[in-house]
RNA sequence: GGUCUAGUAGCUCAGGGGAUAGAGCAACAGCCUUCUAAGCUGUGGGUCGCUGGUUCGAUUCCAGCCUGGAUCACCA
């Protein structure tokens, strides 16, 4: 039982074959759902195909028409459009193809992937110095869902995170503590480490920012007044004796970490993102220098009078790119070079992605230039996954001017919204209250989970907190409304005895309305596998909406339970269920759970 | 200045060589004694940034220009 594209598609070779006898690349094949505003289920376009036929347009979608009609038992009728051929096929074939939808338990995905990678993608990798806002959250969601996508194309994936939990930034925090802390901590103070740590840090800079005013009023330059302030100081003498490995400030560090890591959890556990492994910047910063070493030996990379280590990529269009100071310290390029080996060992990939902001194309141009020089074969498979920043109707987050929307504050503020709307809609009375905060749950994060990843990864999106929380239209709580109302339908249904475990009759004829339907939820499987390749979540998002709309003017029209024959009630109820299930399975992946009633 | 990226309805976004370019929001008009109205139907709203090129056909591909964003550090 093959899908309407590839049963058409052969049948148009095989008709060009026997009319004009020649042979057609595939890529003229041209198919396409049929437009509404026509009769038939699957068009060809044939403009493509004249030069073959050497007729008209009309003429030779006429003649084809009619041999794919006469040898194809499936298609039971065809029209002609200017140069556009519409088939029609037969309620059989789409009933057959329901049947073996519902039979299959990986519908729609890729169980068994002949060409199988082992893909790490590494996402979120937040700084210890402040807790998670929008920016991640669109990261960490796109890395998830990414990854659930590739699992559905059959491949092996890793999911990982780097933390940066080493460095200046996380220095600054611990200072402000030890000056102004009085020993707090995240139980004293009441407050998730993230946030608490985060204070300490906006609590440095307001404090570094108050003496450097002092110093240039001293008639010190800005510039000189940054380096030179009593706090700078101290921080970076902090970071010095924290790689010098002084007991106390290493224990400083692990315990106001160690918080930071209790916060992140809660975060994490709420957004619904899990990681196979965490690597930490503190463990894996060295290693890349060795790598550096055997580049310059091997004469990938060159030495500069002052003992500096650079590439020079200028014949690849881009600069020069510095690889490990003069000092010997290393910079960001030499971490990522020793982290991307660590991973190699530890999984053997085949291919490498980084959810990181576009901000960092750059950096990881190059990432992927220096790890091909240096003979890594999947280099070629290093995958930026870029995605662009989060602004807000204002303008971009600032947190100087405290426009940054914390994840926390957000993914509660869905919660509330969706809270407030449901109690409104009074929909979930006798629940228990555990049960409804749960629904309450889903649904407010599925709002917002929709909000994000229905847009294009690449492009910049406005996220506006008062509009996102808008449950009409293309939403997520619109998809899981429908899916629960599915649900329902069927519950109905089995209290009057009618279930669909044992498929339906085979004889009622399907009509326009469920016809489109069936070929929407074919286009699951494009929809999986375009995602995959196009690394974009976005295609789920915008398939399952149009699957929801069909489903919602199909249900709207047509009597479902009402209806007085009771294979037509049989066969709609196993329509609808497998809408059901292509919904949970597509926002499955996006990281979305659907509850069972809204 | 170099490189990358985007520009589609008032707003937020889809689409991506093919038919009369689509949704949602916002505005207006209908539909709940009938399987969940978080729904459905209808109306209005467009020079797909501009100019050329390729093509039977360009909003889509290519080039140039205009506008916005990112980046070009011994920061990460």
């Amino acid at each position: 039982m093959s899908k309407p594209e590839l049963l058409i598609g052969a049948g148009v070779q095989n008709t060009v074959r026997a009319l004009y006898s020649q042979e057609v690349d595939s890529k003229l094949i041209q198919l396409q759902k049929t437009r509404k505003e026509f009769v038939g289920d699957i068009t060809l376009v044939v403009f493509p195909l004249v030069k073959i036929s050497k007729k008209s347009p009309e003429q030779t979608a006429a003649e084809m028409g009619a041999w794919l009609k006469d040898t194809i038992p499936e298609v039971s009728d065809f029209n002609v459009v200017k140069g556009f051929l519409n088939i029609s096929l037969s309620s059989n074939y789409w009933k057959l193809l329901l049947m073996n939808a519902r039979m299959n338990p990986f519908f729609g995905t890729i169980n068994k992937n002949e060409n199988a990678r082992t893909v790490v993608i590494e996402y979120s990798s937040p700084n210890t110095n402040k807790p998670l806002h929008l920016g991640h959250i669109r990261n960490n969601l796109l890395g998830f869902s990414l990854a659930k996508i590739l699992k559905a194309n059959g491949h092996k994936v890793v999911m990982v995170n780097l933390v940066n939990d080493r460095g200046i930034h996380i220095c600054k925090s611990m200072l402000a503590w030890q000056k102004w802390g009085n020993q707090t901590t995240p139980i004293k103070a009441g407050k998730k480490g993230d946030h608490l740590v985060g204070d300490f840090y906006v609590m440095f800079d307001k404090e570094y920012k108050k003496e450097i005013a002092e110093l240039v009023a001293g008639g010190m330059t800005k510039e000189i007044a940054e380096k030179e302030a009593p706090l700078i100081k101290e921080a970076q003498e902090l970071l010095r004796k924290w790689e010098a490995n002084d007991a106390d400030t290493v224990g400083l560090w692990k315990n106001m970490n160690g918080w930071v890591y209790e916060g992140f959890d809660v975060t994490y556990k709420t957004m619904g993102v899990i990681f196979d492994k965490i690597y930490y910047e503190s463990e894996t910063y060295l290693s890349g220098k060795e790598i550096v070493q055997k580049g310059l030996t091997d004469n990938i990379f060159f030495r500069k009078e002052d003992g500096s280590i650079w590439i020079d990529l200028t014949s690849d269009g881009l600069d020069q790119k510095l690889l490990l100071r003069g000092d010997g310290t290393s910079v960001y390029m030499t971490q990522d070079i020793g982290t991307a080996n660590l991973r190699y060992a530890d999984y053997k990939m085949d291919e490498m992605i980084y959810v990181v902001g576009n901000e960092q194309n750059y950096h990881f141009q190059v990432l992927k230039l220096i790890m091909q020089k240096l003979g890594y074969k999947w280099a070629d498979l290093l995958y930026h996954m870029s995605y662009g920043m989060v602004e807000l109707p204002e303008g971009k987050m600032k947190s100087r001017e405290g426009t940054v929307v914390d994840a926390d504050d957000l993914m509660h503020e869905m919660i509330d919204t969706s809270r407030q709307m449901s109690v409104e809609l009074g929909k979930l009375d006798g629940y228990s209250d555990v049960e409804k905060e749960n629904i309450y749950r889903i649904i407010g994060l599925g709002a917002l989970k929709y909000f994000i990843l229905k847009v294009d990864p690449k492009k910049n999106m406005t996220f506006d907190p008062k509009e996102s929380i808008d449950f009409n239209g293309n939403t997520g709580p619109f998809i899981q409304y429908t899916h629960a109302r599915i649900r329902s339908l069927l519950l109905k249904a089995a209290e009057q005895g009618i279930t669909t475990s044992n498929g339906f009759n085979a004889k009622v004829a399907v009509n326009q309305c469920e016809r489109e339907l069936l070929i929407t939820i074919q286009d699951f499987a494009t929809a999986v596998i375009d995602a995959g390749t196009n690394f974009n979540p976005g295609a789920i998002a915008n398939y399952t909406y149009e699957l929801v709309k069909v489903y919602n003017q199909f249900y709207q029209e047509n009597q479902i339970l009402k209806h007085e024959d009771k294979d037509i009630v049989l066969f709609r109820l196993c329509v609808s269920e497998m809408v059901a299930n292509v919904i949970r399975s597509a926002m499955d992946m996006l990281g979305i759970e659907v509850p069972e009633r809204m």
